[in-house]
DNA sequence: TTGAAAGCGCTAACAA
DNA sequence: TTGTTAGCGCTTTCAA
């Protein structure tokens, strides 16, 4: 079972020099005769020599290892976040970040007070040298426990406290506007909105955009049913608006998932996608395209969002960040066919 | 930025023991005075200390964390198979079973042969205990790489050479078999299916055991047309199929995606399902729910399959095992509106 | 440009 | 039951 290779120490006495010099090479510092170099080189390449990680963060105090960390409440929650394509989204675009420079994620998943707790000791002990916050949960303790042991943390979307941590973030009001114009423009002139739970802020500042750019058209009142991210949410908030509004001809949903929704109830109801009622999602999720009809929606540039993370946290490793730093993505939109 | 908290040594010295006696107590080692237990508890709790990862996987040879490997072949391949269901299901498994055994998973991705030897580097520098591979590419040579470096590994699905590595599957062929025999049941009479590439074992299992049971049934001829598990596809093989076979009543998909695929076109040529054709899918995957209709499909444990490769490998780590061993899960009937 | 030597923080014989 | 001691394999001053 043993699967110990060769060590510095074999390298150095094959190549006849010091164990000091075997390092430099390995760690490609210069000052090394290029004879030696080479040699060293040779005798590494022969024996099969693989630098041994622990030993290494044991000096170095560095992992090259990151967390990331799926936050949030409730038991049957890591199941449903997998399977959110969100997540894959957004360790695809960790991932591909991180590869290119010599990182790995280690993915966490803190679902409870005592899971936070467990993921804190973790990281303490150093097995990462920072983490990748996504957290699903409204007023997340973690990013804030997180700090409090000096672990460096970037978060998915802007916090509570903006300034207590890195984030990246969307201008979620900005992608709202989109889809506003997209529907006045088509001619929809009785528009709704199925919007999502006003504590996350991202919920909010999409309402808020929306709101204000159909005000300033000179609608002031939109009709507003909630749903919770989720397809049956959605569809239930549909049904809602139709009742209430049975010649609604627009709807912009807060995500792609309750755009489905309304679009089943729709279709079901016998309205025509878009030309009875149009509707438009929010992030040009891959339901979005498997949709039918495709969704029009505002696509949230999540794996390069992701990557931004990663990278804004491998430079606080490195220390050029003494402040917290925010970035945010413009969103777009991607005309598809249901507006 | 020095993270660096008390040591073993500290602990040690505050409670006026030995290194040894802590180290102890920390490992739930027995044979120590209940009250120097305490004692050292109490100094531990209130220095804060935590052990530190690297220092003991030196020693330990250990790193409680393994591998998670995604290997398949591709440019875009990394982003399309983490928004892939599939995967999340994996992921949800994995972690389901590890973070209750105090292990980690690390997420690798190896998508090129130059991936791949980099992956088995990483690996043997010491980083993980060993590795859950799960190959979408088929003749993977990643297993080989890793067991000839000695690393445990278990993989999902069945490899070329069933003896080489442990792995988990399902049986497929009965799977299928349940399948047609649902359709049977139902009064099917003009039966297809949509399969997948041959070269790959699950989906000839699937088509194999598919064929056999409507044989056995008197209809040794079943229409096949070939996908590629994409909804896209699926929906090519529907269209094929009604082409040569505009009579058909009855339709298995090789996976959910293709089935979804498949409804799209029966419904956009008028025809009703289940009543004028019956479709069903397999995996039952998230699409099987938010499908118009939702899916009748073949479920595959897929969690339950994931924590099983994890305990393996956990068993191998242990050296529990000498030998691969291989596990393979039941299919199951998951009757909903499709079929 | 190279080497000697001192750790990094921990575990695990072995003695006591 | 406890302590002493010898490493685990590497990086990094400091001298030479």
């Amino acid at each position: 079972m043993s699967r110990k290779g060769p060590t510095l120490e074999d390298v150095a006495r094959q190549a006849g020099v010091s164990r000091a010099t075997v390092s430099r090479v390995v760690n490609g510092i210069r000052n090394v005769d290029p004879g030696i170099q080479e040699l060293v080189r040779h005798v590494i390449e022969q024996t099969g020599y693989r630098p041994n990680r622990a030993a290494r963060s044991l000096v170095t105090q560095r992992t090259e290892t990151v967390a990331l960390i799926i936050s949030g409440a409730g038991d049957t929650f890591a199941s449903r976040v997998f399977t959110d394509p969100f997540f894959g989204r957004v360790v695809s675009g960790v991932v591909g970040y991180l590869r290119t420079h010599s990182m790995h994620p280690v993915l966490l998943v803190a679902e409870s007070d005592a899971a936070r707790e467990q993921v804190v000791d973790y990281l303490s002990q150093g097995t990462a040298d920072g983490a990748l916050v996504v957290s699903i949960q409204v007023a997340d303790p973690l990013p804030e426990m997180l700090t409090a042991a000096r672990i460096p943390v970037v978060l998915f979307a802007r916090p509570e406290h903006p300034h207590l941590a890195s984030h990246v973030d969307l201008a979620h009001a900005e992608g709202a506007r989109l889809a506003a114009e997209h529907l006045l423009v088509r001619g929809c002139r009785r528009i709704a909105t199925i919007s999502a739970p006003q504590s996350i802020p991202a919920a909010r500042d999409r309402l808020d955009g929306f709101r204000a750019t159909l005000a300033s058209a000179g609608m002031p009142d939109v009709p507003v049913a909630e749903g919770n991210f989720t397809v049956d949410s959605g569809a239930a908030a549909m049904v809602e608006l139709l009742r209430d509004h049975p010649d609604v001809d627009g709807v912009f949903a807060a995500n792609d998932l309750m755009a489905q929704g309304a679009c089943q109830v729709l279709r079901e109801q016998g309205k025509r996608i878009p030309q009875d009622v149009a509707v438009i999602g929010f992030d040009d999720s891959s339901v979005a395209v498997t949709c039918r009809p495709p969704l029009t929606t505002v696509r949230q540039p999540v794996e390069k969002m992701a990557g931004a993370m990663a990278r804004l946290l491998s430079e606080h490793i490195q220390g050029m960040h003494t402040e917290p730093v925010s970035v945010l993505f413009d969103a777009e939109l991607v005309v598809r066919d249901s507006a």
